[in-house]
RNA sequence: GCCGGCGUGUCGGAAUUGGCAGACGAGGCAGACUCAAAAUCUGUUGGCGGCAACGUCGUAUGGGUUCAAGUCCCAUCGCCGGCACCA
């Protein structure tokens, strides 16, 4: 709130309207005057204190890039969830680690910076001040001096110094190759930028450039990113995604040898069981071996083909439809059988996998079956589907199901039991070697764009690639007049000669700088670790904070992620611990993500659509604890929910009401009677196991209902203060400023988020009897009212006289299960 | 194409994991208060039949298991998400 002047709290209009029955209530729900005081207060008297005796929980937003166009309640939904589970753990006496950052190097930036015609140092200043209002009026528990900013030098130093020792452990490495390139963006991307064969931030079809670039060898952790996923207690759905995109696959390396020459063609198969039935070769066109297995006489055709294909994009590659290809006039002999088996090229192999060629089992692979009928290769069959050999093959059999046939002395085994066993028989013969192989590849880290960390490296003719001496960084990114991107493929900075030209550290001759930078990811990929000793200028993150307050216990944000920041993360984090920065191999041991809030009809808030609804209105007419129980009430957390403002009314009633039943029966000092004692803890119980499993959604349900019980018990004598009590520390983390507010006026002092968390006594929630259905042959007839622990007898007798004559026929079978039916089963 | 997830009133969604389907809320309808509206409060609200007690149908569709199925099994349809020539 910016407003300084505090409301009386008798004020009897609040800007909501009001009624004259409101108005000649004792107090009215002003929810403007409420939030007010206690914001006031709690910045006063912090409630979420490091007294260094309370075990932590590190509880963490995926952190917000700042765009220009502020917060809308899709963003407020995580934020909202994040907090509320951040105030349970307080109020389970942890010291919670709650902070807030922002992302705000990168492409999104940039553009809104390009379009806007400001300098992306000042519109993401803007933006960050804008955001940051706005992320208050959630009033979550943000720890604001731990605050991050991924552009400021004093941060972006230790991300340059993560690049660094990476080079140095030889995991960052240049190399010129084909990499996927935004036209629109104008820079390369990363394999995880690349959704369907278009740059995953604007949509543009990805092509092909040739580029010296900075990689990093992420594959080098290929095995632990995919085997530590067991150690994580995040959504399966998430798991899996990264275990597919890592792609592990186990089979063997064959060497085919070229006729008529000295070397082989090395082919990766998962189905080397099917040796003996390899036709014919494919190399992909980008193969080394390529040109110069054409012959005088398919060396023009040749050529043209490898020509053709570096023209496609990869979006034409991957639309299948018909198979390309050109035979090169070489043949490979089969190592098992001799048999000359005629090497063709084709785009449809991937060069960057395997080792880009592959040898082709038509019989039992449906792209090798497709090839071979357009071309009228040999197809032979070499299992027997369901124990038959084939007349014709109409379509590929790719089960490694039945007996092997045309296989010489593999014949008669089993294709499943030969596949597993084939790579160690083949090793034995000398003629390949078991192997594994993964999609995964390496990460390409340069962007040829302005907004991000410059690479600390200085290119020196005698030695080559030397990175900026660590006490010499930050390396600043120099300010510059054209930050827009040249598109030819160099980074805006290399347009600077005095920040470019400089010397050797090593040699001290003249050198050049890189200048490309780093990609977005860069800083989210280690951001976690930094809050907690976000001020230290002598390590990326304290030893002794590190081992105290990390790793983060839970992490929310949406599922977009999956693959992109959180593997990146994964690999940091497994570095930072390879070189002693940090203890642990996990950044993010708990991962919850919320679904998205869409418009009407599940259309994506855009701004383009017009379907964006801003939290800042909502919270001005309903109140900040209104919108907070709003955002989980409108459907399961981790599912995507169409926003409905006029939902909002619902929980805006639910908090007037409650804080009526709380001021009218607060000083009545009414018994607390067995009936209540039982509300009370089936309360505590529900709510409890509700948010224990995250059903936020639920937990307002709860409330709601419970509100309603105790309305009716207020009428009919009264509600005990012990169970208001109870009522207010549960909704205190769902809804904070009335819940303090109602504790305060319950006659406390202290913040309500001094106490512990409610526990409920089973015992008491206990219900001597039940109401139970009775059914005729699974149909409910009739209720009856029974005895928690009555016997069987009495109640098979009681149901039927509840049924009266309703029953007809001879009963065949009678059901009781005690509490809950009673099933009579008629003929 | 392959792999996941989902399908419940007018709408958002509940359902103790096999035990009274539709909690809670939105919206609608009716009433109280009001000159009137808003707000508030009360009642009502799945379909069909009936004045009514009640009957009957009903959780995408068709089948199955069970005393009992929204929940489990099989098949089909539809929607959403991920991967997509990875040999």
């Amino acid at each position: 709130m910016k407003n300084d002047v505090l409301p009386d709290l008798t004020e009897r209009y609040s800007d909501k309207k009001i009624s004259r029955e409101e108005a000649s209530m004792a107090v009215p729900y002003n929810h403007r005057a409420i939030e007010q005081k206690w914001r006031k207060n709690w910045s006063e008297h912090p409630i979420n204190e490091n007294d260094g005796t309370k075990e932590k929980y590190y509880c963490l937003d995926m952190f917000p890039y700042p765009s220009g166009n502020g917060l809308h309640v899709g963003h407020w939904r995580g934020y909202v969830i994040s907090d509320v589970w951040s105030r349970y753990k307080l109020m389970q006496n942890y010291y919670v680690i709650h902070p807030m950052g922002w992302d705000a190097f990168g492409l999104p930036a940039e553009n809104y910076a390009i379009k806007m015609g400001t300098h992306p140092a000042k519109s993401t200043a803007e933006n960050v001040a804008k955001i940051k209002e706005q992320i208050q009026e959630i009033a979550a528990i943000y720890d604001w001096d731990m605050e991050v900013n991924t552009t400021d030098p004093a941060f972006y130093k230790w991300t340059q110094w993560i690049f660094v020792q990476m080079f140095q452990k030889g995991l960052a490495y240049e190399k010129e190759m084909p990499i996927n390139w935004c036209p629109s963006c104008k820079t390369g991307l990363a394999n995880e930028e690349v959704v369907n064969g278009k740059c995953e931030r604007c949509g543009a079809d990805v092509t092909k450039k040739n580029l010296k670039q900075w990689m990093l060898k992420i594959t080098e952790y290929a095995d632990r990113l995919l085997s530590d996923l067991d150690k994580l207690d995040w959504p399966e759905k998430v798991k899996k995604m990264q275990s597919d995109w890592i792609g592990k696959s186990h089979g063997a390396e064959v060497v085919f040898p070229i006729e008529g020459k000295e070397e082989g063609i090395t082919v990766y198969t998962t189905r080397p069981d099917t040796l003996y039935g390899a036709t014919f070769m494919v190399l992909a066109p980008e193969h080394a071996l390529a040109k110069e297995l054409a012959t005088d006489d398919t060396r023009a055709a040749v050529e043209e083909y490898i020509y053709q294909s570096s023209l496609k994009s990869s979006v034409d590659r991957l639309q299948d439809k018909e198979k390309t290809g050109v035979f090169t006039g070489s043949y490979a002999i089969n190592p098992l059988n001799g048999a000359k088996t005629p090497i063709w090229l084709s785009d449809y192999v991937l060069a960057d996998y395997g080792t880009g060629a592959i040898m082709c089992v038509p019989a039992h692979d449906d792209r090798d079956f497709a090839f071979a009928k357009k071309f009228g290769l040999p197809i032979v069959q070499v299992i027997a589907k369901d124990g038959v050999e084939m007349e014709d093959m109409t379509e590929a059999y790719t089960e490694a199901a039945g007996t092997m046939i045309n296989s010489g002395e593999w014949n008669g085994m089993e294709s499943s039991e030969l596949k597993a066993k084939a790579p160690e028989m083949i090793e034995k013969k000398g003629f390949g070697r078991k192997t594994t192989n993964y999609k995964l590849r390496d990460w390409v880290f340069s962007r040829q764009r302005y907004w991000g960390e410059p690479i600390p490296i200085i290119h020196c003719p005698t030695c080559g690639a030397v990175p900026v001496p660590e006490e010499e960084l930050p390396l600043l990114l120099p300010d510059v007049d054209s930050y827009q991107p040249t598109g030819t493929g160099e980074s805006p900075l290399a347009g600077i000669a005095s920040w470019v030209n400089t010397t050797c550290p090593k040699c001290g001759a003249s050198a050049k700088r890189e200048t490309n930078t780093m990609p977005q990811w860069a800083g989210s990929s280690w951001y976690f670790l930094r809050y907690v000793d976000s001020k230290n200028e002598n390590a990326l993150v304290g030893r002794e904070k590190a081992d105290k307050y990390l790793p983060v216990d839970m992490y929310i944000g949406g599922v977009e992620h999956a693959v992109l920041h959180l593997l990146y993360s994964r690999f940091y984090t497994k570095f930072l611990c390879d070189i002693g920065v940090i203890d642990f191999d996990e950044p993010f041991q708990k991962l919850f993500n919320q679904g998205m809030i869409t418009g009407k009809n599940g259309i994506k808030m855009s701004k383009s659509k017009g379907n964006v609804v801003s939290p800042d209105d909502l919270v001005r007419e309903y109140g900040c604890d209104s919108l907070r129980l709003y955002e989980l009430f409108v459907g399961p957390p981790e599912l995507d929910s169409e926003w409905d403002d006029r939902g909002i009314e619902g929980v805006y009633r639910f908090i007037s009401r409650f804080f009526h039943l709380v001021m009218e029966n607060k000083d009545k000092a009414a018994e607390e009677t067995k009936e209540l004692k039982k509300i009370r803890n089936k309360l505590i119980y529900d709510i409890t196991t509700r948010l224990e499993g995250f059903s936020l959604n639920t937990v307002v349900s709860g409330f709601m209902e419970y509100n309603n019980k105790l309305i009716e018990m207020s009428r009919n004598g009264g509600v005990d203060r012990q169970t208001l009590e109870a009522f207010v520390q549960l909704l205190a983390p769902f809804a904070p400023h009335i819940s303090e507010e109602l504790w305060q006026e319950l006659g406390h002092d202290a913040s309500v988020f001094s106490e512990s968390w409610p526990v409920y006594d089973p015992k008491a929630m206990e219900d001597d009897e039940a109401e139970l259905a009775v059914q005729i042959n699974g149909k409910t007839k009739a209720t009856v009212t029974l005895p928690k622990d009555c016997a069987k007898e009495e109640a098979i007798a009681r149901g039927k006289e509840a049924l009266g004559d309703k029953l007809k026929g001879t009963v065949i079978r009678e059901i009781y299960v005690p509490g809950r039916i009673i099933n009579i089963v008629a003929k």
